[in-house]
DNA sequence: TTTTAGGTGAATCATTTGATTAAATCAAAT
DNA sequence: ATTTGATTTAATCAAATGATTCACCTAAAA
């Protein structure tokens, strides 16, 4: 077989990324992925079986994607707390620039089916054995890890969830929203670092 | 005609309430609704017209419910700042600990279908004009009340909706995550105040 | 050149799903 | 008792949708 122009596969995989994660997987027609990858439709149902399976395949990536960005920072016991807290910030909401319907979609589908995906050895018990507990109990041992946590991917992911509710309101624009998340890389790191000193 | 015992329009509207909440508009069958109400689905058309009509009424009282919370506080000038942060948290935390499919559902609906749906003169035009940003503005005129607001709403809106993620972690169950919710109504108002010190 | 095997698409199928229809029920008014 | 108007239901429709079929194509191997 000759190298194709364009895998065909991964455009399928291409269209199915954007359209499973603009619309959800319930609100998603095999048809739309078809067309966006401009194939066939049997084509897709040919290359993955069914929509649930091309579904699972886009799923796993995205939940990398989502939780991968925080998994090595916590546990890498050369980086200080300070440090974490930046990275942190700034890879997830680097990250989520670039893929700004990543959270809606793998929080929203995961609450659609909370068995499914190993998502149990997860951020959690990463957490318990991370060298970030030490640190914080360190610095403050008032401050619940959880709570620390929260309020650091609060602080980064919520605009991102909240965002459509700014655009409507004809105040804010994409550029504008951008340059608020520029800011907030700055200004999370501090705000965190003030609520350790309460 | 006699008193029914249960109204059957509100007996559609309450199944329509759980079920459009917890699986969203593309995810609802209007057979589940009517299973759910415990009547024959041409009742829901005879009542309500169709699937979109009846998801409408629905989605305006979610709405209502979701911003109803925040509107009266922002702008009642009789509160000091730290009381709004309090009432803003402890009624926000209270409202969806009642009702925890909220915030997924509303943020996940206004962005499948951004345009529709009065929130246009929503809250941000509210926030402009409010007394809150005068009192932001007294307080430490650094802060951006949009930052201050997202910061708020992050962290008291955010738990819920990773909630499903901390729960697939068998580290988590309702009891545990009721009662962090009731320590961040404590908490959060402390924090908000420390990054209003930096 | 012929064969082979993977790749492709038009047409179609079976099921699901939102909506409609027409008949039945039931209580109150006449 | 009959009529009336509001409810309620079973049956069915038409469109949407996930999936399959089968014929055809293409390029490499034999």
């Amino acid at each position: 077989m000759v190298t194709k122009l364009v895998d065909t596969e991964e455009k399928i995989k291409i269209a199915a990324r954007k359209i499973f994660t603009q619309k959800g997987y319930a609100a998603t027609r095999t048809r739309d992925i078809a067309e966006e990858a401009d194939i066939n439709l049997s084509l897709l149902n040919y290359y993955f079986r069914s929509k649930e399976k091309l579904f699972n395949i886009i799923m796993i990536e995205k939940l990398q994607e989502f939780f991968g960005v925080i998994s090595p920072i916590i546990t890498d016991f050369r980086l200080s707390l300070e440090e974490k807290v930046e990275k942190i910030v700034e890879n997830y909401i680097e990250m989520i620039l670039k893929n700004p319907d990543l959270p809606i979609f793998v929080l929203s589908e995961i609450r659609h089916n909370p068995k499914n995906f190993g998502i149990k050895m997860g951020v959690l018990h990463l957490l318990s054995n991370s060298s970030l507990v030490v640190q914080i109990a360190e610095k403050n041992s008032k401050v619940d890890p959880i709570h620390f946590l929260l309020n650091i991917l609060g602080m980064s992911i919520f605009p991102f969830i909240s965002k459509p509710i700014m655009m409507a309101g004809g105040l804010f624009d994409e550029e504008k929203f951008k340059s608020l998340m520029e800011e907030r890389k700055r200004l999370i790191p501090i705000w965190i670092k003030a609520t350790l000193e309460t």
